[in-house]
DNA sequence: GACCAGGCACATC
DNA sequence: GATGTGCATGGT
């Protein structure tokens, strides 16, 4: 009977040898990154790279120029993510707290204990766990495991957590069982959502998977 | 035309 | 504490 850290390193090891190093997260400064955290927010990443794109030619991406910008001029600009009025909220809320805080450092947000950083992400109206933990990961590049939805179905369906489980009851699951590893958690987050556009949608489409070999569940909840 | 996407806040029970 | 709903564009 393999422990739960022998599976989840073999699972790991499945999707690299399948799809290979997945080099998240796309964006060229750790502010980037932060905003498309933001703005895929139950969102195609298409979408967001044209939204991305908008802002760059805008002179908007920076901490400074979101802060002073009108909210309906945000929404417009960052209109293909969809959500644009709530995201241009959501924005102004996330770089408030750089620009208040810490004058606008990105660097001295990112400092300091990680629980505390994620204590004040969570804060924010409009970060929630998800979104906090992947801007700890990918922007501040700590190490804390995220969890999406993807998560939630390739580990209920393995059977390595119950369907109930919570957020923090995944994410522990993780971090509990691997080596708290940047570049580990990094990966294999990325992996995880590879896999779940193939194959672990709400209708999933298990012929060919990488974890075909692993015991699943072969009657799905649609989550 | 239905379904889905790298969530979150808020209302209601 | 659990469940339901609004937010919105763009690809399959």
């Amino acid at each position: 009977m393999a422990s739960t850290g022998e599976t989840l390193k073999a699972f790991y090891d499945a999707l690299l040898e399948r799809f290979g190093p997945q080099e998240w997260w796309p964006g060229e400064t750790p502010f980037e990154v932060m905003v498309g955290a933001v703005l895929t927010q139950n969102t195609n990443w298409k979408n967001v790279e044209k939204a991305v794109a908008n802002l760059k030619r805008e002179g908007l991406l920076d901490p400074f120029r979101i802060h002073a910008a009108p909210p309906e001029r945000l929404a417009e600009v960052i209109r293909p993510a969809g959500y644009y009025n709530i995201k241009a909220r959501r924005l102004k809320n996330l770089v408030a707290l750089l620009v208040d805080e810490f004058d606008g450092d990105i660097d001295a947000l990112f400092s300091g204990p990680v629980d505390e950083l994620r204590r004040r992400l969570v804060a924010v109206r409009g970060v929630g766990l998800e979104t906090a933990d992947s801007i700890i990961l990918y922007a501040a590049g700590r190490p804390t495991f995220v969890v999406d939805a993807y998560t939630f179905r390739v580990t209920a369906r393995h059977g390595l957590v119950i369907p109930e489980a919570s957020y923090d009851e995944l994410k522990s699951l993780f971090e509990d069982n691997l080596p708290a590893d940047v570049r580990l958690f990094n990966e294999y987050h990325a992996l995880i959502v590879r896999l779940g556009k193939k194959f672990c949608r709400k209708r999933p489409r298990c012929a060919g998977c990488p974890l075909e070999a692993f015991p699943h569940e072969t009657e799905f909840e649609t989550f």
